[in-house]
DNA sequence: ATTCGGACCTGAAAGC
DNA sequence: TGCTTTCAGGTCCGAA
């Protein structure tokens, strides 16, 4: 479910709840989501504090005193709630962090349980994943020459996050929308011109989505159970059959790599080799 | 080397 | 109504 305004959304919304606290214990109730090793790992945990959370690209990161921290995916819905201790617990919920002389709790759950939680020094959390710059960071320069030598579409290859790392299915689908640029157009057609307004579009929309916290089409919502309003501002993405927001012509869809590409074949034209 | 399908899981919605 | 199929904000792996 959650991509890079999803998961700062959720950051966002737990910072100024667990800042701070004081780890008494965890439960582990699915200990698939996280390794075995982990688990042994996860009990040196008791007695830190959270010092901090921060995200890279999908990833959520929980930073602990002593060089600890908890490396977070949730995947498609994977989700962090913080909670009084008392409210029900669904079979959903994986993974449970309580605090000292707090009756919250921070719970993760995730029903399709492709999430993931390990735990790493905080020196070396950051080498784990293998990513390519944020989006919102990244300068038009370095953006450029991400593109030197690159071949296939482009895409596939905003969703790559070693490319770059936070955009997936609904944001690059909204981008390209924006950047008027059709998913299968091969990179190395792209011209600066293109690459800066598709760049521009990126954090366009990356910002809005931002702005409006997140999209909640199916799942999403942030820790205290809110969801984003950023749905209603879809111009692409779901829209089959509907039409264009900018020329009216139905909005189609097409299948690239298994999932689902939604454009308007008269904003964002094919271009030939 | 990209690209594809399948795998990992569950549940909602659509199709028949 | 009820059973079956399809689909889903992600990523990894192995095979064409």
């Amino acid at each position: 479910m959650p991509e890079l305004p999803e998961v700062e959304t959720t950051i966002r919304c737990l910072t100024p709840k667990l800042q701070g606290l004081e780890v008494t214990s965890f439960k582990l109730r699915f200990p698939g989501i996280v390794g075995n090793k982990e688990e042994k790992i996860l009990k040196k945990l008791r007695g830190k504090k959270i010092t901090g959370l921060r995200r890279r690209g999908k990833w959520i990161l929980i930073d602990f005193d002593s060089d600890l921290s908890l490396l977070c995916h949730l995947k498609m819905t994977g989700q962090f709630l913080f909670c009084s201790s008392k409210d029900p617990i669904d079979k959903h919920t994986h993974f449970i962090l309580c605090f000292k002389d707090r009756k919250e709790e921070l719970r993760f759950r995730d029903v399709r349980k492709f999430g993931s939680i390990s735990c790493h020094l905080t020196s070396e959390v950051l080498s784990f994943p293998q990513l390519g710059p944020e989006p919102l960071e990244v300068s038009f320069y370095r953006f450029r020459r991400l593109f030197q030598g690159r071949r296939g579409r482009l895409k596939s290859l905003l969703l790559n996050q070693n490319f770059i790392a936070g955009i997936g299915n609904i944001y690059a689908d909204e981008i390209l929308f924006e950047a008027k640029l059709h998913p299968l157009t091969p990179v190395f057609l792209l011209g600066e011109d293109e690459l800066r307004i598709l760049w521009k579009a990126m954090r366009f929309v990356l910002r809005k989505a931002l702005k409006y916290r997140g999209t909640s089409i199916r799942d999403f919502k942030d820790a205290e159970g809110k969801e984003g309003d950023f749905q209603s501002h879809l111009r692409v993405y779901g829209k089959e059959s509907i039409p264009c927001s900018r020329c009216r012509k139905r909005i189609e869809r097409l299948r690239l790599g298994g999932r689902s590409s939604f454009f308007c074949s008269r904003c964002q034209k094919e271009k030939r080799c």
